[in-house]
DNA sequence: AGCAATTTTTATCTTTCAGAAAATTTTTGC
DNA sequence: GCAAAAATTTTCTGAAAGATAAAAATTGCT
């Protein structure tokens, strides 16, 4: 079976990392390959679920997208990982880690422009993945500024609700 | 002038963000919109540096990178910003965040499997952004399960020297 | 070293896409 | 309500992209 990731699949990901659009001839001429070669190790590195190809927003250029960062102390007894895979899967979170030092998991999550929402996610939502006592506390860093930070959009931005009113019942609670 | 984001715009971010290849001609249909208006939109969202089209990685299946979460105490003076822009410069640092709370700032860091090169990003290289004493002190965050967390490379990590070796002479320092 | 399996290349074909220009519709400002 | 500006659609043409099959090269294994 094929190596999961060598020299060319790297140099591959380098490329498509800073243009994913990028034309998989060109891609081919700069890897020294053939086009033919460049699309099959692509398309194994996507079906793998290695690589992905998508489109992301510049956090510093809009100011309405809310970005923060939740340190969460958690009593996981060994479900620590079940826990981060259901947090992960809540409406708002981009992404989840478990971490070592003073938190158990780091989340990240991101709203359009509604405080309320982020209240709810860390009031209701975090406690409420687990019995009671085992989410233990958490602490919010509302990101204020950023360098170089790109975001994907979570379930719950941008959906199916557009409003292009100032975003005030763009809410996906009720 | 256009506007910066209307709901045509966020309907094809929304797109991107799920699959970054699909070609205008799908993205148009989807969007009841014409093709050429679909490239036209793109561009400008792309040349505004509001969106760009990436290929990132699935941490979770890739052991070898190390991501780490590191956050700051700096006694910025009103220059936290610039102390935040250069630091997202650095090689390994994919994105600094000034944030709300118990740090000032947040930074997010990937290496290949070389535990000395986040030593020296926290040991050398943060103390020495800025005069002494900026700095106060760091927390690291090591991440060592992830969900749904996708990475974009940062300069520094495959950028000339690839080795299908077992990432030993993989460092750039010195 | 030699053989088998996989991977890569080459070549060909069809389909689709990208980009430009002009016309039409929609929006905006007065 | 009217005029100016912007956005969108239509149409067109050359250029890519994608799929497929067969040959060549590489790799791994005994």
């Amino acid at each position: 079976m094929r190596e999961k990731f060598n020299r060319a699949d790297r140099r591959l990901a380098k490329l498509l990392s800073r243009e994913g659009r990028e034309g998989v001839n060109d891609l081919a001429a700069q890897l020294d390959l053939s086009a033919p070669t460049v699309r099959s190790r692509l398309k194994t590195l996507i079906e793998r679920n290695l690589l992905k190809i998508v489109g992301v927003l510049n956090v510093a250029e809009r100011p309405e997208l809310i970005i923060a960062i939740i340190g969460i102390h958690a009593n996981g007894h060994g479900r620590l990982d079940e826990i981060a895979k259901r947090m992960a899967e809540l409406p708002f979170v981009t992404s989840v880690s478990i971490v070592t030092g003073r938190y158990d998991l780091i989340a990240e999550v991101l709203f359009e422009g509604d405080m309320e929402d982020l209240y709810h996610v860390t009031s209701t939502l975090l406690p409420g993945l687990a019995e009671p006592g085992v989410i233990q506390g958490s602490e919010t860093f509302v990101v204020m500024r950023s360098h170089n930070k790109w975001v994907s959009l979570p379930k719950g931005v941008w959906d199916e609700d557009f409003g292009d009113a100032p975003a005030a019942a763009g809410s996906s609670r009720e």
